[in-house]
This record gives C-alpha cells, structure tokens and sequence, in this order.
RNA sequence: GGGCCGAUAGAUCAGUGGAAGAUCGCCUGCUUUGCAAGCAGGAGGUCAGGGGUUCAAAUCCCCUUCGGUCCA
C-alpha cells in the first residue's frame, strides 16, 4: 500500500485534498473541510431526516438510475448470475459482485460477457445474520451495482481514473450529491487469490461503494502483478436508496411495500426519531453477542430519553418485522434460483431464514403463511425479475413445505421440553444451560422456544450461541488424497475424438509415452470416466485396455498383459462397443429423465448427482419430498413420450458466455465446468445441459426407459434409478421372471401374487400366535402336573423341575407357579448351559437371590434377579442336578426352621 | 462434509441388563335422547437390520440403514 497507488489525476485536478482521520488515522481524499474519514464511528449518520440526494428514490429506482446512468457512460448492461453460485464449487452463493467472473474470466480463459459492464448482483451473506433488524443497516440479501472492467495487456479500456470519476459523477452529477459531501478514503484490498489497492466511498457516515484495483495474484504469500488488471467496483443499491430517502433505518427505505403491509397487520408504530438515533448508535457499534445487543438498546434509550424497557417494547416489533422482510426476500431468490431447504449445504441456509422468520412472525403476532408474505416480495420484485414471477409458484410451495416441517419440529419440541422437566421435576432439578445447549443442537429448539414450551422461567446465558459453536470446533479430519498418477510432465492434451465421431469404435494413434501399465495416445476415441460416465474399456493390440482417465487434459489408458506399446510408435485400439452404446444410452435417458422430472416436480428440480454404468443408470435430483407413485409413473411416461418422439439430440460445443446468454444458468446441471468453451447437449427444447458425455444423436437410439425405484438419499434429495436400452429390456425380462417364479410358488398367476402374498402373510401370523397359545396351554398343563408331584414342607410346595427346555418357557412355567399360594418354584435347564430359575408366590417369606447365587458357584455361571424371581446360568452342564439339590435342601431347611 | 440426538403397538412415547408397557386410536359388548362422553373386554410388536459382550440384551459395545437437528 503507497500513497503513490492513491495519487489520481482525477483528484489532483478537481482539487480534491489528501487528509488524515483523526479518529481512525486512515488517509483519504475530499474536497470538503472535513478532519474525519466520513465513516462511523469516526462521524455519526447525518442524512437521517435529511437525505443527500436530490431525489428520493425506492430500490427499482435506484438500480435503474445507476444502470442507465452507466450504459450512458459506454457500459453494457447484462443481467445478474443466480444467487446459488452453481458454476463454481469453492462458495454455496454469489456474494459479490465480481463472482460471477470468477474464476475463467479472471484467470483470462474466458472473454466477459462485455466490457465494460454495468450489473445489478443479487447477494447474500449469512455471517452477519444476527444484526439483521437490530442494527439498522445490515442485511442477509442485497444487491452490489458494479461496473467492471478487464483490462487485457494489449487492450486496456479504463483504469483508477475513470473508476473513481464515473463514481463521482454518479453521486453528484446523477444524484445531485454535494460534491464536498463525499470522501475517499485509502484502503488495501484482498481476497480469492488477489490483491489491489482500493478507494473507499463514504458519504453521511456510510460506506457507500467501494472501487478495488485488482492488479496482484497473492499466492503462496508472493505478490505477482496479474496478466489482466480487473476493476471491481461495489455500490451498495439498499445503502445509496437508504441515503437518497434519509429514513430512520435502511429497512424503512428498501422494504418499501411490503414493509408498509407488515406494519398495518401487525398493527405498531412508534416515533420516527427512536428508531433514527437507533440506528445511529448501532452504526457507531461493535455488535457480536447479546450483551452488545443490551448496551445498545441501553445507549439509544439513554439517548432519547426513554425508559429501557419502553424503549424496548417499543423497538421489538420493528426489529421483528425488518428480519421477517430481510429473511423473505433473501428466500425468494434463493428459492427461485434453485435451493431446496434441506439439512445439508445451500438448503440449510434457506432453512435458517424460513424457521428464523417464522419466529419474528410468531413475535410480532402475525398468525399467517410466511408463503403470503414471501408472495409479497414477488410482487414487489417481479417487475425487475421477471423469473421470479415464472418460479412465484414454486418458491411458495417450498416456503409452505418447509413452514410445516417446522411447525412439526416444534409440535415435537413442545413433548420433548415437557418431558424433560417433568424428569427434572423428579429430582428437583431446572433446565440448565447444558440442556438449552442440548435442545437447541439436536432438536432444533432455540432458548426462546423452549422458554416458551417450558412451565418454569429459564435461564439463557448470554454466550448461548457462542457455548453452542464451542461445541462444533473440532479438529478437522484429514483430507484423503487420492494415489497421483505419475506422468511424464510436458504431454500435450490429448484430442478426444469421440466427440468428432461417438460411432467410431476402431482407431490407430501414435504412443507419446508408456509408464507402468498406463499408456498415452496423441488422440483417442476411448472416453475416460467423467461427469458420472464410466469409462470406456476394450483392447489396444493384444492388450485389454481396462479403465481410462483423464488427467488435466492427458487421457490415460490403464492395460493389462504384456506392454507393447511403443513410444513414438503407432497402435491400434478397439473400443468394446456394446459397453459403449450402453453407457451412452444412459447418458442421454439421464438428461430425458431429469427433464421429464423437472416438467412433473416443478422448477425447483435441479441435479445434483449422476452415475451410468452398463445395467442401470441413477440421477439425483433436488426435491423436497419423497416421489409418490403417481409422480414416478408421470416421469416415466414422460421420458419415454420423448424418446418415443424421435427428437435430435445437439451436442456441440460453444462459448461459455454465449451459451449461458441463450440458455441460461440452468445449463449447469452436472455443476462446475471448466474452460472457455463448453459442450452443450441440447434435446430440442425439452433439456439443455452442460456436458462432456457421450450422446445418441437421436432419442429413439435410448430405445426405452424403465425407473426401476427412487429412494431419498438425504433431505431434499431423491435418487432416481433407471435402465434404457438393452438393459430396460434386461431388467423388464429379470422381473417378470422374479414375479412369474414368484406365482407358481405361491401356484397362482402373477395377478394373484399379491392376494396370495397377503394370505401367505396372514397365515404365518395365525400360526405365530396358534402356537404361542399352544405353548401356553402345555406350560397350564406342566405345571398341573408338577404341583401333583411336588414335596410339601411346612405347608409350602416346592416344585423341583429339571428338563432340556428353553429358557423362555422355564420362566412362563415359574410365572404360572408362582400365581399359585404358598409356592416355591426351582427349575432348571441343561439347554445352551446349565440354567436355574429360583422363584416363589408373594406369600413365601424367602430371598430367592442368595438361594440361586450359591448354585451359581457350583454351575460356575452368576445370575441375578428380584428376591422372588431369581434366574441365572452357568457352564458346567454336569454340576446342573447337583446344584439343583443343594437349593432344594437349603429351601427344606429355610422352612423347617420357621 | 462434520458434530449431536434418535429408531419400541396404527400415532405419541415410557421402559438403561433379569417376565415388552402407558396414552390416544382401532374392534366387540354394555350404557346413553345425544356426544371429541362413560363402563367392561379385546385385537394390535422382527423392540430398524447385522455382529459382539453376558448365565441373561429393547437395554451395554461395534457396524449398517434410516430419520431429526445444529454447524461449515
């Protein structure tokens, strides 16, 4: 970071002064007479009730203004990437604006889509989450305009002047800002991999935009200037629209309608002055736990001279309703652009903001559908996002899916805090932290719910959420790396021709190198296993080639048998054809399939993982329940409706941008791919995909296709498995085997099977409980017998009863004996060891537990049990009748002795 | 991807080594003008699956499967 990267002509030349703060000590450039950087808490806001601009301006305004603003200044305006970051596997959301440009058009691989560009990115970033609504400002979704610029050695378009001056030209000259009121302030910037230094903007105490100068790769701590030096500039649209109207909060100037609706159901209000020095103090605040959030509230009632509690009463509401906007409108894109709440991943984050909703609503006392006012934010964004009117249906349907998952959670909740304290209620005991901690972690019940389930206050440390994210940090377990294949370096890429000719099965290619039992070919038809396809096998001479892989852009073919490939000679390679049809069967009914599901399910329905082998093919799909039957049938009818219509299946490959222009974001099925071109297979308007597989140029080539089951792999998941082809026919020919096998079994016909397999069913279950019954009359029978036969001493019978039975019917038998008076039972068994039973009726004053423990010495075994039930076992199956004996005649002499 | 909690009757759950239970629901009968009523009786279980420890496992240990939940 040097002054001298700071240095603008454009600053120089209008005058502007380069001062030091000296609150934060931090250099910046104005042209007013400030001593402060502009940025709180060096100054506090001061466009509340007074806004800096000449016009007040709602969201749809302002990005109009801005982008126009831009395209008038030479920039194109293109449209936003989706929320869900899908073309890159590093981050689940776009959170700035830059990424959608990263990393190919970073890196240089991939030309922008234009350049100069004007956007208006949708964002989303959940670190801040638990400030939203409090502080005035923050949010989990926004919007960052930004105009960039990659400026390429040979043809650069503009650098820090032109930045910093269509900034300033669009603060003052478009939104009629006065010129002194703004300030730039130095800063150094970095993040995914690069580095630049930047200009902060700051106007009325807000950081406004920031212009960053990408112009450095920072990796591995080395600072290398970049081959492209890219401007990235970020405007925040809720900050400029929150300044241009000068309300209490941003949230009064960017919820705009729905906002309006929330406060005439809720009904509150309150002072716009209350709300105004809130915010003010928040933005001059640290916020990061509970008692932060107290101290606030405290300053600000000290400020406007409220009573605390008043002045919290009077807040809450608001708060509440800001989060309830916030959360809904971060949803709705995140919904439309394809997340499925689930547990896991991108889906967990659209869970948070659905059940954090819902409790803001439940505060606020509105007993609605949150779908209602997530319909809201639709209309209110529908006219500038046309999507998400088209996906308005779905992303409903998902918010009302979800809200009632969680309304079963907390049906659940309320049973478990209830069971809970009347366990502790037993011992005295109230629910403690550890088990807030518990509840919350397991079960999905937060300190205020489970406050609200439970019959007795509870108490909520303020570093709840802290204790519960001290209970996550753990060591990290260590990443498995995969066994390197060792290639000589320098090996050109290898010309994949399968993608000139998928039909051609029979080739001649020079060897560039043989290492080990890995050969490498300058060209090759064999495909290596990718994007879910196996690879493809078959024989090279006299070798078998057995599996193919891609490393980077070489293709290596693993054989067995004696190596006779030559380098620099040529070879002939055979692909094993059949296997190869199969496989690229599969791949195509694999795109059918997830297009057929897309039609059935709804929009929402995205892929999420793909394997094709040889007999059966699986897709997984983003859905957020199980497929009925019904749903399953229409899939399959539908894929076959289209492999029945004989339509031509495209693959070619074109440039990324202009493939993503025509087809959209939904190309990205299989997720990330890389390059400056991609390979896109299109099924006539049924389904486009990003894909490196291999295709049948016409759907009918899939011949059919059979769904053989679907199954839930994970929440909001469902895996569909499917053959086509031969193998359709293959597992239709292995089913109606099994049923038809199945029915003369049973001797019926495969109609009957299922009536037959009820009875079958039912029978055995009449059987299972005829012969327990069966087996409790014999033990009534038994043990008639035995009291016939058994000694009497001092008026207590003793039965003594030892026979090879199972332990199960010795303790019904002493059970039945024991019901009868004054009787003592002593059985034993020499089945699977040596067991004994020592049982008597509620009347005998005798401790059955010692009695059997000295048996147990001599059986070599222990037992245990009640005084008047004692059971137990041992090894030495010999001892059995002995110690059998030595109980009888302890009991004789027990009772003699009374 | 990781942590935690869980899986017992149709539903909700109790049972923490020694005879599988409660409540609701279901069936039958009685009672009642009527019922989200009362009384009496009854049916209903692969204690998720597989291994192990033990004389003995729903219960303790390990694995698998499935569900819930929190976090990245």
């Amino acid at each position: 970071m040097e002054p001298k990267d700071y240095e603008l002509e454009f600053f120089t030349s209008n005058g502007f002064q380069r001062k030091q703060c000296k609150g934060c000590r931090r250099f910046f450039w104005t042209l007013g007479n400030r001593d402060t950087c502009g940025e709180a808490p060096c100054v506090e806001y001061t466009f509340i009730g007074n806004p800096l601009f000449k016009e007040k301006m709602n969201v749809h305004e302002m990005r109009e203004s801005f982008l126009s603003f831009l395209e008038r200044e030479g920039h194109t305006r293109i449209a936003r990437y989706p929320i869900t970051a899908r073309w890159r596997d590093d981050v689940f959301f776009t959170q700035a604006s830059i990424y959608g440009f990263q990393p190919w058009v970073i890196q240089g691989v991939v030309d922008p889509p234009a350049n100069p560009l004007g956007i208006s990115q949708t964002c989303v970033r959940f670190n801040d989450i638990d400030n939203v609504g409090k502080t005035g400002s923050h949010l989990t979704m926004f919007e960052m305009m930004a105009h960039h610029v990659f400026n390429k050695k040979d043809k650069p378009i503009y650098w820090k002047e032109r930045t910093t001056e269509l900034c300033h030209e669009f603060l003052t000259k478009v939104q009629g800002l006065d010129p002194k009121a703004v300030s730039y302030s130095e800063a150094w910037w970095e993040g995914g991999g690069n580095a630049g230094p930047c200009l902060e903007v700051f106007l009325g105490g807000v950081e406004v935009a920031t212009l960053v100068f990408m112009e450095y790769s920072t990796a591995n701590g080395q600072q290398t200037p970049l081959d492209m030096q890219v401007v990235d500039t970020g405007y925040g649209l809720e900050r400029l629209t929150w300044i241009s109207q000068g309300t209490p909060s941003a949230y009064e100037a960017v919820f705009g309608d729905v906002l309006r609706e929330l406060k005439e159901i809720s009904g509150t209000d309150t002072e716009e002055r209350t709300l105004g020095e809130y915010a003010k103090v928040a933005g001059s605040m640290k916020i990061e736990n509970a008692a932060d959030v107290r101290e606030l509230r405290a300053d600000t009632a000290a400020r406007v001279g409220m009573d605390i509690d008043e002045f919290v009463r009077q807040i809450r509401p608001f708060e509440s309703m800001y989060v309830v906007c916030d959360h809904t409108r971060a949803l709705m894109f995140m919904l439309s652009d394809g997340t499925v709440p689930s547990n896991v991943r991108q889906g967990y984050f659209a869970r948070l903001l659905v059940r954090r909703a819902l409790r803001e609503m439940s505060q606020l006392g509105i007993d609605r559908k949150l779908s209602e006012i997530v319909a809201l934010q639709v209309d209110y964004f529908s006219k500038d996002f046309p999507d998400l009117k088209e996906n308005r249906e779905g992303i409903l349907k998902l918010v009302d899916v979800e809200q009632d998952r969680y309304s079963d959670t907390l049906v659940k909740g309320r049973g478990i805090v209830q069971r809970l304290e009347t366990s502790l209620d037993q011992s005295g005991k109230r629910i403690s932290d550890e088990d807030l901690i518990e509840l919350y972690d397991s079960h999905g019940l937060n300190p205020e719910v489970v406050a609200e389930f439970a019959e007795k206050e509870v108490a909520v440390p303020d570093d709840f959420y802290k204790r519960v994210a001290a209970r996550h940090a753990k060591s990290r377990e260590e990443e498995e790396t995969k066994p390197e294949i060792s290639l000589p370096k320098g090996l050109p890429a290898t010309k994949q021709m399968f993608y000139k000719d998928p039909y051609k099965y029979k080739f001649r290619a020079k060897v560039l190198a043989v290492e080990g039992d890995l050969v490498v070919l300058d060209k090759t038809y064999f495909y290596a296993e990718s994007g879910g396809q196996e690879s493809d096998v078959g024989t090279m001479k006299d070798m078998r080639v057995v599996h193919v892989d891609k490393v980077g852009n070489v293709v290596v073919h693993r054989v067995e048998g004696e190596m006779q490939a030559v380098k620099g000679k040529l070879i002939t390679s055979t692909i094993n054809e059949g296997r190869r049809r199969r496989l690229q069967r599969h791949h195509t009914a694999t795109h059918i399939v997830n297009g057929a599901a897309r039609e059935v399910l709804g929009n929402h329905v995205w892929q999420t993982g793909a394997h094709k082998s040889v007999d059966v093919a699986r897709l997984d799909i983003t859905h957020y329940a199980d497929i009925t039957q019904e749903e399953l049938e229409r899939i399959e009818r539908r894929a076959n409706e289209v492999v029945l219509s004989g339509t031509k299946v495209d693959s070619r490959f074109m440039d990324r941008t202009d493939a993503e222009k025509r087809y959209g974001f939904r190309l990205y099925q299989g997720g990330a791919v890389p390059g400056k071109e991609i390979r896109v297979v299109r099924i006539g308007d049924f389904d486009v995909e990003a894909c490196g597989g291999i295709h049948c140029k016409n759907t009918l080539e899939v011949g059919a296709i059979a769904v053989l089951q679907t199954r839930r792999i994970q929440d909001g998941v469902v895996r569909l498995e499917f053959a086509s082809g031969m193998a359709a026919v293959e597992k239709m020919i292995a089913m109606s085997e099994a049923v038809s096998n199945a029915s003369s079994m049973l001797m019926t016909t495969p109609d009957g099977l299922v009536s037959a397999v009820k009875l079958l069913q039912a029978e055995n279950k009449d059987q299972r409980k005829e012969l327990e019954s069966v087996k409790r009359g014999l033990v009534g029978e038994t043990v008639e017998d035995l009291v016939a036969r058994a000694m009497k001493v001092s008026g207590v019978t003793i039965v003594r009863h030892v026979q090879s039975e199972d332990m199960r019917h010795l303790v019904n038998l002493a059970k039945e004996l024991i019901t009868r008076p004054k009787t003592i039972a002593v059985l034993a068994s020499d089945q699977e060891g040596a067991k004994i039973i020592v049982a008597r009726s509620a009347d005998v004053d005798i401790n059955c537990r010692p009695l059997l423990g000295d048996a147990m010495k001599a059986v070599g075994g222990s037992g245990g049990g009640k005084p008047d039930f004692a059971q137990g076992g041992g090894p030495d199956v010999d001892k059995l009748e002995h110690a059998v004996d030595h109980v009888v005649s302890a009991l004789k002499k027990a009772l003699e002795e009374e």
